[in-house]
DNA sequence: TCCTCACGTAAGCGTGTTTGTTACGTGATA
DNA sequence: TATCACGTAACAAACACGCTTACGTGAGGA
């Protein structure tokens, strides 16, 4: 199955749209990322929705960060993208009447909600300033002439 | 992206190996997962190479355990299945030049990695036959009626 | 010997989800 | 009024699992 990098993509944009300042277009975005301006705008729209980023129409128009990086964790922009499925994994339910399967499904099912649980509680703990923090530091990390050549500066 | 359900299929079919004593052709488990004898035989040939079944030709033949259930985790079905992705979400590398994006996917591979070690730990935990244990205390607890209402009897 | 059974494998299509693209509409600004 | 930029619909591409068909091989029985 094709993984869904969107929480990746747009941990990303955000944390460009803070250094940035102003706006940014989503033609801009588009090309950060390699895409196109409407993957962009699809899957930003949540972000909008939730009140993390705000979109203007027309000349000087754009995306805008409407509140800190802080006060947004990695679970509030996967819970923006629309909780999408985690895992690439599934019981089967193929004859629900198989006790035996139903055994199977629900000891697998128990295992993977741990999983689950652990990885959303984990973004939920980590806020994007924090990401946008691991980047400063490697940054600043750097001599003059890495600087340059890499394309955060 | 459409999940992978081998795992649950693999556990349930060697439930029913184990249960059934004898062998079991292809055609029989493929009616029992309700698919293909061909995707029976695609997605146990990696349980054979371990060595946890074996297939037999011509008349008679089929497939059987090779050994006892308490002799084969989780775990270990699912690296005979090759070790197929766990998330269904991914880190994006549009741009291996921008540190901001590193920063990002080093941040989130961490943490998929701590879920996946916990859902591998808890795999390498569980023996097939804990889960057929699970299922035998089930059936135990009906009632005769339910038994028969029951495939699994 | 010949037939049937059952596995082994290759090749192609179906399907679902994200992603990519085109096209058209709307509102804002110069 | 022209241009910019977002909003949205519609459709194609890519990808991996799953399904199906087809053909080959080895084992056993008539």
């Amino acid at each position: 199955m094709r993984p869904d990098r969107r929480l990746s993509r747009m941990l990303h944009v955000l944390i460009h749209l803070d250094r940035h300042g102003g706006r940014l277009t989503s033609d801009d975005i588009a090309q950060m990322l390699g895409t196109n301006p409407v993957v962009v705008r699809r899957s930003m729209a949540g972000l909008r929705e939730r009140g993390y980023v705000e979109s203007v129409k027309g000349h000087g128009g754009g995306w805008a960060l409407t509140r800190p990086l802080s006060d947004i964790t990695l679970l509030d922009v996967y819970m923006a993208l629309g909780e999408p499925g985690l895992f690439a994994l599934a019981t089967s339910q193929d004859n629900p009447r198989c006790l035996v399967e139903r055994a199977v499904t629900d000891r697998l099912d128990e295992t993977l909600d741990q999983a689950r649980e652990l990885l959303l509680g984990r973004f939920a703990e980590i806020t994007v300033a924090e990401v946008a923090g691991d980047f400063e530091h490697r940054f600043a990390a750097l001599d003059d002439d890495e600087r340059c050549a890499s394309d955060a500066g």
